[in-house]
DNA sequence: GGCACAGCATTTTAGACAGCATGTC
DNA sequence: CTAAAATGCTGTGCC
């Protein structure tokens, strides 16, 4: 089927043609013999990089040119920020929305096209941001990820908020293959599409034996190194003149494998040379030195551990066909589009708490697999498991090459999802009955999932009792409406269990301390919390006794417990040293994590803080000043001395601190201490965009249109 | 007693969404 | 379908 024959507009026929883009690849075009362009739902169960995007961009093209407006969904922040690179730059106006980058509502309102994350998408339906009923079609992009324990439940409630919404809206599915798929095309209303069909053969074999075994024939690979056949395999392909990514089950795994390719690569090559400076000049941490050490030699590892800078030249070094292999931990299986010659899934077992060691389900290698294999670049892609005997040759072509994808299932009757979601229904006016509560859960995917709605009814009534219990909820008659604080509960985007352990926790103490509201954050299930080691425990009953007084939560008497209490308190105590403004690489050094971890923290208990603070706003008016202070201290990683300085522009924690310590402390000591000064301490640029912005508020400060904002400025002449 | 070291026992282990209001080194 | 590498600990042999 041709592009120039479809009923999209003709820039953009032009702009494909332009791509080398003409005909559409066989699952593609039977989108369109599906009713893609009639405005019909549609699922697209097709293996990744066989062409879902484009589809998904032909249809909002469409809708646009005929005055409507799209809403597309995606599960990642980075995948956002892809997509919307792409969508961009081709005639329509493109918008983002996600937790760190957003523009304004009324700003994104303008846009054709919208790229948003399911929670962000979640979050502006709680605000009831009006553009929401303007969409005519949304794209939700890997759809079976309703199968997720965490987030699967938002996604869910988010498709159905949106068709309850705009009923007479198309709905476009994308989905990598799946086992039921019938099941969720049948919630969705839509025509199905499936295919196994790629734009580049896949080819999947075991290695064993310095072999790879495929299911029709062998490929012999040259033995390199005696003991590390994943070595071997790697280095084949760089012969080859491919590229290889290697996917192993622990961030160590990860650096042991790049280190070990990096001194058999010994690729020497100025270009490789200056990526590895620009990592080295980002950090001092022991683990971003040695990534730079690899990198110069041509390997890389990739973490979360790694900052989003770090990844990002990585990621770019490999795009360019620089950086030969990376060895990667799962960050790089969901996320960014970054295909390779070969793949290898070196390891197939993971630990999970609870568990052990756990096989990876076949639908996440076959996530791994189909990064094998550029379009337009390579011949052919490879994804290789390894075998540890003969035996298990077979075994793991059973279990994951030949294995049927998983059927996916939906986790919206968990109790943790139904408190938030059940909350929200009712806060934003979806729900003003128990009768129309369960209306809408019953057009869920779980109700139609499982053809009856009785289990669903026990859920939400137990969500309903909890709900009325921590006063989020009231009932009177018929009527259920959100209190103040539910209504704030659901805007603020937090767990309602969270919510109600930092109001008891507010409401229970007598003396305010920044560690004691730490220590209640971390504990809440919305935080992220580190490990908690062996090694850690001395340090942690430290901490213990030596700040009992400022603790707000108690040692647990259950032995259970403990482990949750502890990985809460060390979490706290990297928290305090950040804001304690211990220098980033220490805290990495002291913690044993990299700079994306403390990075993704601090992002975390600010959401919280922030959270924290409107509610004492409500519940604890005394130390709500207090903890405003302390919501800027922690965003800043600064002690209260520096409050003052920290509001200029182009001051974060480094350069107050220097001007502090040369006994400028705030706008006016930088005033008295003349631009010169200034200019030697931090040098000239900085200190001239600093004066710049003196002379302008020293005009308005005392303005009437500043008393109104409680901006940093206000905050600035209490501490001045 | 002090030290080096082999050999066995124990420990550790992936990822990442959201608020707000614009810019850290 | 339940691992592997790093680190810690213990005991031995030697001076």
């Amino acid at each position: 089927m041709l592009i120039c024959e479809l009923p999209i507009p003709a820039e953009l026929i032009q702009r494909y043609s332009q791509a080398g883009i003409s005909e559409l690849y066989p699952p593609q075009a039977e989108c369109v013999e599906r009713g893609i362009f009639d405005r019909k739902n549609l699922l697209v169960a097709i293996p990744t990089a066989s062409g879902k995007t484009l589809v998904a961009e032909m249809a909002m093209h469409s809708h646009i040119a005929a005055g409507g407006k799209c809403l597309y969904i995606v599960p990642l922040k980075a995948l956002a920020s892809e997509k919307y690179d792409e969508f961009g730059d081709k005639g329509v106006r493109v918008g983002i929305a996600t937790g760190d980058l957003d523009r304004r509502d009324d700003m994104l309102a303008r846009n054709d096209i919208i790229v948003a994350t399911s929670e962000k998408v979640d979050s502006l339906l709680r605000n009831n941001a009006r553009w929401i009923s303007d969409i005519t079609l949304i794209v939700v992009d890997e759809v079976h990820l309703i199968d997720s324990d965490n987030r699967g439940p938002t996604l869910e409630v988010v498709i159905a908020k949106m068709r309850y919404r705009n009923p007479a809206m198309q709905v476009i599915g994308l989905s990598a293959t799946i086992g039921n798929p019938k099941t969720l095309a049948g919630w969705l209303e839509a025509e199905l599409v499936t295919s196994s069909w790629r734009p580049v053969d896949l080819r999947q074999g075991v290695f064993y034996n310095n072999r790879i075994h495929f299911r029709n024939g062998e490929r012999a690979v040259k033995q390199v190194s005696k003991s590390f056949d994943d070595l071997n395999l790697c280095l084949d392909t760089i012969a080859e003149g491919g590229q290889c990514l290697v996917f192993v089950s622990s961030r160590r795994n990860a650096e042991a494998f790049a280190k070990r390719a990096a001194s058999a690569i010994k690729c020497e090559d100025p270009a490789l040379t200056a990526y590895s400076e620009k990592l080295g000049g980002l950090a001092e941490t022991e683990m971003v030195k040695t990534l730079a050490a690899c990198v110069a030699k041509g390997a890389a590892f990739h973490h979360a551990g790694l900052s989003r800078s770090e990844r990002a030249i990585i990621e770019d070094g490999f795009r360019k066909g620089l950086i030969k292999c990376i060895s990667s931990t799962p960050t790089l299986a969901a996320g960014l589009n970054l295909p390779a010659r070969r793949v290898i899934i070196r390891d197939y077992l993971r630990f999970s708490s609870g568990g052990g060691m756990q096989p990876i389900p076949a639908s996440e290698y076959h996530q791994m697999a189909g990064r094998a294999g550029r379009p337009r670049l390579d011949p052919y892609g490879e994804a290789v498991l390894i075998a540890k005997d003969e035996g298990q040759i077979e075994d793991l072509f059973e279990w994951y090459i030949e294995a049927a994808a998983e059927d996916i299932h939906s986790k919206i009757a968990e109790p943790a999802a139904l408190y938030t979601h059940a909350l929200s229904l009712i806060a934003s006016g979806f729900a003003k009955t128990r009768t129309e509560l369960m209306d809408f859960m019953n057009r869920t995917f779980y109700v139609h999932e499982h053809r009856q709605g009785r289990t669903m009814k026990k859920a939400v009534d137990a969500a309903l009792a909890f709900l009325v219990s921590s006063e989020m909820v009231v009932e009177v008659g018929e009527h259920l409406g959100a209190t103040e604080f539910g209504s704030i509960v659901s805007r603020l985007y937090i767990d309602p269990r969270s919510a109600e352990m930092i109001v008891r926790a507010l409401r229970e103490q007598k003396d305010y301390s920044d560690l004691g509201i730490l220590q209640v954050i971390c504990n809440t299930p919305d935080m992220p919390n580190l490990y908690a080691r062996n090694a850690d425990m001395p340090a942690l009953d430290r901490m213990l006794e030596e700040h009992e007084g400022e603790l707000w939560v108690t040692p647990p008497l259950e032995e259970e417990e403990a482990e949750t209490y502890y990985r809460a308190l060390k979490t706290a105590m990297l928290l305090s040293d950040w804001a304690d403004e211990l220098p980033d690489a220490k805290i990495c050094e002291r913690y044993s994590v990299g700079p994306g971890d403390v990075h993704g923290m601090v992002e975390s208990v600010n959401w919280l803080l922030h959270a924290t603070v409107e509610l004492s706003r409500m519940f604890a008016a005394s130390i709500h000043p207090k903890m405003r202070e302390f919501e800027i201290c922690m965003k800043n990683g600064i002690r209260r001395e520096l409050l003052p300085l920290v509001n200029l522009r182009g001051v974060g924690r480094v350069r107050a601190r220097r001007l502090f310590n040369n006994n400028i402390t705030s706008p006016d000591g930088l005033r008295a201490a003349g631009i010169e000064i200034v200019t030697q301490i931090l040098g000239q640029g900085i200190a001239e965009q600093i004066f710049a912005q003196l002379h302008k508020s020293a005009g308005t400060v005392s303005s009437i249109d500043d008393r109104n904002t409680i901006t940093g400025q206000s905050l600035l002449s209490r501490f001045g």
